[in-house]
DNA sequence: ATCTGATCGTTTAAGCTTGAACGATTTGAG
DNA sequence: CTCAAATCGTTCAAGCTTAAACGATCAGAT
C-alpha cells in the first residue's frame, strides 16, 4: 500500500477521539431508540414531544434549531403528531408567519408517561461510566457541541432543585 | 405542571450526559459531512470505502458489522460504489454465499486523496478541546460503545509507529 | 444422499432527513 | 404608500436507513 497516512500524533488522537464518540452516540442512541419504538413513537416525535414538555409552547422555526434539524423535518414531524392528536398547531396573530405549537392534553399524558421510562433507559446504559466519568463526559460533550441548547437537563435540574410545582406553561 | 420529573440525581447526571453526548456527536458530523458532500461522496460511502483502505477486502456481512449498519443498507451502499467504479464486488469460492468487496484502483484514489481532507476536517474540530480532553473523550466514549471495533485508528497508530509500508493485499 | 437449520446477500415497503423552490407574511427603506 | 429583502412554513425530489420476507448457499445430522 503505497499511500501513508500522513497525519502527525495531533490528527490521530482527534480521529481517534472523534471515531468513538460518534460510534458511542450511535450504540446508545440504538438502544434507547428501540425502547421508544416499543411505545409506537419515533424519534422524531420523542424528541419534539419532550420539547414542548420541557421548555412550553414554541413556533416550528425555533424547535428546528433546538433539535438541529431542517424545517421540513420538523414540518413532517409534528404534521405526524398532529394526526395523532398529541399537538395542535396555532398560528401567532401578532406575526402570523409563525405557528406556535402546543400539546394537547393526551399528548401531554403520552409523554409524561413516556419520558420516565426513557429516562430510566438512559440511566441503565450510561450506567456503564461511573459517575465521574458521565459528568466528565458531559463537559467535554457540552463543550464540543457549543452552541446546542441543552433542552430539558436545565429545566430538570432546576425541577430537582426547587422540587415544586411550576404550573406556568 | 402538575407532573414532576420523578429521577433522582443519578437520572439527571445521566440524562445530560446522553443528551451532550448525542448532540457533541450529531454537530461534529454534520460539520465532517458538509464537506464530504462537497466531493460527491455521502456518508456510508466514505465509510465503507475507509474500512476497505484501512482494513483491506471484507465481505458484506462483516462490513455491516464494522459500521454498525443493517445488511439492507450495506447492498445499497456498495451498489452505488460499485456504479460510480469505486468497488468491485468478487463471490468467494470457498464459500459462495460470501461477496468480498475490493477497492478499484479509481476507488483507491478517491479514497487516498480524500482521507487526509476528512481527518484535517476533524482535527481542526476536534481541536476545540485540549490533547488531554480529546484523550478522556477517546476513553469514555470507547468504554461506553464496547464491542464496536475502532476501524482504522488502530492501524492508523500502527502506520504511523512503524512508518514504512504494509504492501500487503 | 437428503433434510434441516443457519448464514449471507437482495429486495421491498415504510419512515426519516435534507436542500431547494415556493408562497405567505412581515419589516424597513425610499 | 410601495417595493425589496428577510423570515417562516410547506412541498417536492432525492437519498439514507431499517426490518422483514425471500432465495441461494453451506454445514451438520440422519
Amino acid at each position: 500500500m503505497p499511500t501513508h497516512f500522513q497525519g502527525d500524533a495531533e490528527t490521530v488522537r482527534a480521529l481517534s477521539a472523534y471515531i468513538n464518540l460518534v460510534r458511542a452516540s450511535d450504540s446508545t442512541l440504538a438502544k434507547t431508540t428501540a425502547h421508544l419504538e416499543g411505545l409506537g413513537v419515533t424519534n422524531g416525535q420523542f424528541a419534539v414531544l419532550e420539547a414542548l414538555l420541557h421548555l412550553g409552547p414554541m413556533c416550528q422555526h425555533t424547535l428546528g434549531k433546538k433539535l438541529l434539524r431542517s424545517g421540513g423535518n420538523v414540518t413532517l414531524v409534528v404534521d405526524n403528531l398532529e394526526r395523532h392528536g398529541w399537538v395542535r398547531r396555532e398560528r401567532q396573530a401578532e406575526d402570523r408567519r409563525m405557528i406556535q405549537i402546543h400539546l394537547t392534553p393526551k399528548g401531554r399524558r403520552l409523554i409524561t408517561r413516556v419520558f420516565p421510562e426513557h429516562a430510566k433507559v438512559v440511566a441503565k446504559v450510561m450506567s456503564q461510566l461511573s459517575a465521574a466519568e458521565q459528568e466528565q463526559l458531559r463537559k467535554i460533550a457540552r463543550k464540543l457541541g457549543r452552541g446546542a441548547d441543552e433542552l430539558c437537563t436545565e429545566r430538570l435540574k432546576r425541577e430537582k432543585e426547587h422540587d415544586h410545582d411550576q404550573t406556568k406553561q
